[in-house]
DNA sequence: GTCTATATCAGGATAGAC
DNA sequence: GTCTATCCTGATATAGAC
């Protein structure tokens, strides 16, 4: 195997416990017993801790901007591309019920830490953000499309959060089914920020 | 001073430092140093940092139990006190731009440690999710109380994700706003979850 | 109830053999 | 490119003097 090879290695068993267990939680001695490395040989590849953190966010970027091209290809419509964006929170309920969003507890755990890495991961939050923008300008709300990007990106870090303490998977379908709703309405000539109005579906 | 004087002073430090830093970075000499106590003398008051952990969340449901008694004092109407749950956003705008909610990256923080403490933190968002469901119900939504409670949660946990992330200020004010709007709405005779409308107040 | 001193352990990081 | 052996630091935790 070559190092190229054992170095995505690395990085993929890094990423899946960054996630899993958290980047402080998670040792150089845990990240080489998944590869099957011994802790020596690991600083061949990396030689800190903070650098297998920017190859993860590294990574972690390459993934969702490759998620995102293949939501545009795939998807014919603006508002079925960003309905994809939401049902990610069905698709991957199981893993956010236990460990949450990656991107918002990444954030989150750096954010405490101070690290120097934080905009860094931030940046994972830049790239939904432009993207969903581009989906509302194309639905017609050139606008506000960044605040509506910013709207559905706020709700879906909320449900995470609240269904990785929660555990309650009725509460995530709940929630997208009314994402969903929202976004049904969001027509030209809205104004920005949702609101209310007499009727549910559900 | 007193030795309860002292295990205050202890759990008062702790709750901050786990705030700011986050659990597994805070050391017992971080809280030990806070206080302006020896190492050795802390293994009196604590004895290990899972019983500190525990004394925090304590001490934080006592706080979230006095804040929700008092904005029941204080504001009239079951509108002014979800009001005030709302504006929490604001009013700690600087400290939640910089560490986020302490609520959800503490339950955050302990779901991937997989602790044994995490559902006591997840009781935290417990004791908001009653209160605030009470408050929906003396508005004269009995029948989905609990649903439009979880909702406005939500929405405060995504406004502090994304406000930790991106430290946009004009930010969590617009989402304030909309959730004010989305408040203004809530009516008896209204189905539970929000749907925009034809205008915004933003 | 508080201190100093110390045991023990784990994690990050390095050196050098193969 | 991979290994074993090792160092250093910092963290939890304890013992015992005052």
């Amino acid at each position: 195997m070559g190092a190229s090879d054992t170095r995505r290695h690395i990085i993929e068993a890094a990423d899946r416990l960054f996630y899993e267990n958290g980047f402080e939680a998670t040792s150089f001695a845990d990240i080489a017993k998944a590869v099957g490395l011994s802790r020596g040989n690991f600083y061949y590849h990396f030689k800190t801790k903070d650098e297998i953190l920017g190859a993860v966010i590294a990574l972690r970027i390459a993934k969702t901007q490759a998620m995102l091209d293949a939501w545009e290809e795939d998807a014919p419509t603006p508002a079925e591309r960003i309905r994809s964006f939401i049902h990610i929170l069905i698709m991957n309920r199981a893993k956010i019920m236990a460990y949450g969003c990656p991107v918002g507890t990444l954030c989150n755990e750096l954010a405490k830490l101070d690290h120097v890495s934080k905009d860094d991961a931030a940046k994972l939050f830049t790239h939904f953000r432009h993207w969903l923008a581009r989906q509302f300008a194309a639905l017609g709300r050139e606008a506000d499309a960044d605040t509506l990007a910013l709207h559905i990106l706020m709700r879906s870090q909320g449900v995470a959060t609240l269904a990785t303490a929660l555990r309650d998977e009725g509460f995530i379908r709940r929630e997208v089914e009314a994402m969903d709703a929202w976004l049904d309405a969001q027509r030209p000539g809205q104004l920005s920020l949702p609101q209310p109005a007499s009727r549910s579906s559900t």
